[in-house]
Formats: C-alpha cells, sequence, structure tokens
DNA sequence: TCTGGCACTCGGAAGCGAAGAGTGCCAGGC
DNA sequence: GCCTGGCACTCTTCGCTTCCGAGTGCCAGA
C-alpha cells in the first residue's frame, strides 16, 4: 500500500502533466505544491511509483509522466468529479432549450460537449429498444407499398418501406393501424415483440399475408443493431493531441469514422454511472492512447442511451468528468419534457 | 500564349509532383517524360512558367510546384476527366445498390467517395425544396399536438411537432389531411406555399386557427435553410495532406465541423456539371489550401443536391473527377428506382 | 531555337560540443 | 528510520559549423 504522501504526489504528477503536457520532475513538484519535503524525498517516492507501475519516464534524464495505471489510480481514488459552476450549468441549459427536435437536441448536445471539454463528443441517439411506443403509423403510399412510421417517446422517428405480397385494403389497413397501436402505445420497444405476437390471427385469411409482413418489418426495425446512430463532432480538438501528430490522430480518427467501433466503445461501458475507459482499457487499438468518459442519459430515471467524449489520455478528468455527467442530466431533462 | 510544349512541360510538372509531393526539377522531368529536349530547354520554359505565374520555387534552389493558376489551367486545357474503369463502376454500383433508406444511400455514398479518392467526402441530403412531393401525414399524439411527416420522392422524411392552441378533432384532422394530400401530392415543395394558401378558408371558423398552425409550420419546415443536411465522412484522410500538420489540418476540420460554411461551399458550385475549386478560390479561408470538386446528382434529369470531395491542391484531379461524376450518377439512379 | 557547360545559391543532413534538466545514490542529521 | 543536501552521471536538446548536392540562370556555340 502507498503511503499518504505518495499518493499525493501522484495526484501533483497528473496534474502537472495535465497541465504543462511535458514531464515533470522532482524539483518542479516541490516548488509548484507545498508537499513539506525535499525534492530528494521526492525522488525516493518517485522510484517507488515507478516501481508500482503507477508512472515512467520517456527516457532517463527526463521527468516522470503518469502510465495508464497512474491515471487509473487517480480518477478512482485522488480525484472527484469538478462540478460546473451555476453559470456554466446555466449556460447548459440555454444552449439546450433551444432545440427544436431530436435531431437539433443531439446535434447541439455534441457542440456542447465539444465545447466544453475542447474534446471530440460522441452522442448516441436515444435507442429503440429502450424506448416506449408513442405511435405506429401506417401510411400506404401505392397499393402494396406501406409507408411504417414509428414515434418513440424521446421524439425519435424511424420510417421503412414495407413491399406486401399483395395489394392491402385501405379499410384493413386503418384496422391494423388501430389493433396496432391500442396494443403497443406506451408500452416498451422491447415488449412489442410478444405484444403482436397474434396479431394475425384477428384478419381475414386474405389480409394475413401483408399483415405478416408489416410486422415482420416491425420487428426487424426494433432488433436492427445498425440502426444505433450516433453524432460526433469536435474533431478540430484532435489537432491538440500532441506533438507527434500524424501517427496519434490517424487511427482516432478511423476509429471515429467508425460508428462500429464507437457504438462498441459506449456499449462497453457500465450502464449506470460514469465510466471512464484510460489507455489500454480500450479494446480496440487505435484508441489505446486516448481516454472515453461516457455516461447514459435517458428522460427518466432510466438511461436510453449514451454520451461521452474522446480524448488523450493526458485529459483534465475531473473537468471532463464534470461536464460529461452536468450535459447527459440536461439532455435527460430536455428529452423529458419534450 | 504559351507554347505547346510549354503547356505539355506543365502537365507534367504537374503530374510528377500530385505523384511524388515533392518539388520537380527540369533534370527529371526530362527522365520521366520523353519531351524530346534537353533540360536546359525545360528550365527556360520553366523560367517563363513561373513569369506567368503558373508554378513557382519553394526556395532558389529547389524544383518548382504548380501554383493555384498552374492547377487551375491543368485543369481546365490539360487534363480531362479520367473515366472509372468498368469494375470500378460495377463495385460502385454494387456498393450502393445494397442501401435500405435514405439515410443509408447517403451513407454509402459518403464511404465510397472517400476510399476512391482518398479524400474527404461531403454529401448534400437531397433538398426539400427541389423535390417533389409523396405524402403528407398528420398524427394526431395528444389533444392538442400534431406530428407533421413529410415524406418526398427522393426517400427522405422531414417529421415536426406542431402544438395548437386549441384541441383539433379527430375528423377535422382527417379532413385536413385528405385535403392537403389531395393538393400537394406529387407536386414540387417549393410550389406548396401557393397551392395551400387559401386552404383554411375550408374549414369551419373554429378549426381554422390550427389549421393555420399546422400549415404554416408546414411552409416552416420548407424554407428552413438549416435543414439542408449533410454528412462528411473520410476525414482519416486528412492525414496524408502533408508534413507540416497541425496548422493546415486544423482550420480544415474546423471548416467540416461547421455545416454551414460547407452547404455555402457547395452551394456556390455551379449548379450544373462539375465544380473544381482550387486553393484560394474557395471563400472560406481555412480552405485555403485544399481543393473542393463538386457536382449535383439528382433523381431524374435535374440536380436535388451536391456532393463531392475536399482534398489538397496537390490532388489527382482526373482521378478524382472522375470518381466524383460517377457516383453521383449511380447516386442519382438510385434515387430514382427508389 | 536548342544545347552543353559552368559558376552560384541555398536548404538539409551530419557532426560536434556545451548546457541543462533530472536522476540515483550516499553519507549525515533529526 | 526517515528525510535531506550534495554530487557524480546520463541523456536530450540546442546551436553552430561544415559539407554535399540538387537545381538554377546564364552564356557561348551549334
Amino acid at each position: 500500500m502507498l503511503s499518504e504522501r505518495r499518493l499525493q504526489v501522484l495526484r501533483a504528477i497528473v496534474q502537472d502533466y495535465v497541465g504543462t503536457e511535458e514531464p515533470v520532475g522532482s524539483k518542479a513538484l516541490t516548488e509548484r505544491h507545498n508537499l513539506g519535503v525535499s525534492p530528494a524525498t521526492v525522488r525516493n517516492d518517485m522510484a517507488a511509483l515507478e516501481d508500482e507501475g503507477f508512472i515512467a519516464q520517456p527516457h532517463t534524464s527526463a521527468g516522470r509522466i503518469p502510465t495508464d495505471k497512474g491515471y487509473r489510480l487517480f480518477v478512482d481514488k485522488l480525484a472527484g468529479v469538478k462540478p460546473m459552476s451555476a453559470p456554466e450549468r446555466r449556460a447548459i441549459q440555454n444552449f439546450l432549450d433551444g432545440a427544436v427536435d431530436l435531431d437539433d437536441v443531439v446535434a447541439r448536445t455534441v457542440r456542447l460537449l465539444a465545447q466544453l471539454t475542447r474534446q471530440v463528443a460522441v452522442v448516441q441517439y436515444p435507442s429503440l429498444t429502450r424506448s416506449t411506443v408513442r405511435h405506429v403509423e401506417l401510411l400506404s403510399l401505392a397499393p402494396a407499398r406501406v409507408m411504417l412510421v414509428l414515434i418513440t417517446d424521446t421524439g425519435r422517428v424511424e420510417q421503412r418501406m414495407v413491399d406486401c405480397p399483395v395489394p392491402f385494403g385501405e379499410a384493413s389497413l386503418a384496422d391494423l393501424r388501430a389493433r396496432l397501436n391500442s396494443r403497443v402505445a406506451g408500452r416498451r420497444f422491447s415488449d412489442v415483440p410478444l405484444l403482436v405476437e397474434d396479431l394475425p390471427e384477428a384478419f381475414d385469411l386474405e389480409d394475413r399475408g401483408p399483415v405478416s409482413t408489416v410486422l415482420s418489418t416491425l420487428l426487424e426495425t426494433l432488433v436492427e443493431e445498425n440502426e444505433e446512430r450516433l453524432m460526433i463532432g469536435g474533431t478540430a480538438n484532435l489537432t491538440r493531441f500532441g506533438h507527434d501528430f500524424p501517427l496519434t490522430i490517424r487511427p482516432v480518427l478511423e476509429a471515429l469514422e467508425e460508428q462500429v467501433v464507437l457504438l462498441k466503445l459506449l456499449g462497453e461501458a457500465g450502464d449506470s454511472g460514469m465510466t471512464v475507459r484510460i489507455g489500454h482499457e480500450n479494446a480496440y487499438e487505435g484508441l489505446n492512447s486516448t481516454s472515453v468518459v461516457s455516461v447514459g442519459y435517458g428522460s427518466g430515471g432510466e438511461a436510453v442511451a449514451k454520451l461521452g467524449v474522446v480524448g488523450p489520455t493526458r485529459m483534465d478528468y475531473p473537468g471532463t468528468m464534470g461536464a460529461v455527467r452536468a450535459v447527459a442530466r440536461y439532455v435527460g431533462q430536455i428529452l423529458a419534457e419534450s
């Protein structure tokens, strides 16, 4: 177990390194933080911290920088979450309040997060399966062609074209619409499959074909993982990443382009509470020198999707976590209101 | 006027520079292209080209690189559009054919363009005002709350929430829906305002309020410029930009994040045919060292939106133009089919 | 008008040395 | 037993000089 002072030393190293972006030495540490001991003592502590793998030296005659393990300890034990100031909170609320629809909410959230944290922001659209159905609409566009529109309580809208094997009468369609809505409106999407299972039986034999086609499309829409959309922003912040550019930034940009990777990234994060993945803790290789701070957000108490930021492992964790948490909270409120 | 050979020299310089990314000297030129003259002669030609402002020297003892003006001449007079090969065309078609909805078409187009050109791809969603109405749907979500859903012939769907001042009866809503569709279905969005102008008069006095509210929301949706959405991709290709990284890449990333800037960029491009904007020809300062190749695409003969790529001025113009043109053509076909 | 030759310029790479930051270790003090 | 000041040592960084070569411009001759 590390002594109290050694933890203080580690905290000081992390803070200084995050601030200056340069390896920090024993002398500078004692000058900037009054630890009450001499540089020589700090040196001993540093040697111990290095033995334990919390810090490392880039090269022999340089200061120390925290390792992923060091950041992990810092986040878990040494630093809290820095709350947003009142003006900041007001600004967040004002900015988000101006949104006109779900797309706008998400877009604004991305911008906001990117600006607050000066990092890359990632916001997932409220997921279908965890939302509840507000309304299902069926539009007859052509005799054998129906458009299916799903509206969620979070304001998200999904539409899908359905080509029926045989024409579908307007009356039957209205019937289906009515029955469908009376069964599923207000229910969770994940419950829908069970709720509509026996629906075709209520129809005449001739209509069962089209009804089944529509229903199976509906179910498809629900399970389709790739409908998990997300939006990213603030990539220009990547340029503040480090000095060794192309090598660092490239894989990150590539990862950000792969929505699958990002969704997995957010998906892996714990379901409740804030998750911080540091450096190599990220499964995806390209993000090994980045940290991901993410948290769920939702209209009620329950999370319907996640949002977060991607930044260098050398980031201001307390501040970033504070911003992410605050933004998630307000987005949840906005969604609940709409 | 420049002699034929001098134009050849310019063409050779552009080609070599694009290939090697290094200033090209007179000796290398004569070796790689059989111009039939000696380096000394080429040197004279180069001096002339430099006088005219088509090429420049980064520093005294280096080779020449093309200026924006040089690229302009190259694009206008010296190079054609390189057609895609048959296998490439097939690949494009196959890739786009798999799309399930409009979002998917746009997403796939972006990926495709980025991969083909190895540059940043920008694809604008089919614009509302230039499309025609397929269907307008009104859903009653609550007594005084209506959801307006617009469906275009290109498959695009827009929805908007409408809060009515007073409750709106189900029957009246159905009436409005029917009248609205019979008037506007199949018509161009730009004609809609005129077509619905006198619609409120057909209703009872008590319903005119809600009807007007719904209609004005409809019109709002149509004119709202910021509803011009677009998608970008391939930003990882920016890392192949140049050696002087942060400085070059930063403003470009910033520009790409500003949808307004990009829309303006595409908007400025000529309405028909391919447009190439080279370096300083771009109004936006951050893109002064990039070129933008864009072209309109559409389901019929007419362009409903634009797509293009953003890359370094030092790009393979014939190849890029060929790819952009081919992709635009196939996207148009896909939209027409759906 | 083109060509070969030649002197000149200048940027980039390589080599060298001094400076400085930071460390590890040790002996002595509290 | 822990902390401290001192000291020798290690490396990186920076500036300086030198050298090399690519590329040019110009000129005289074919």
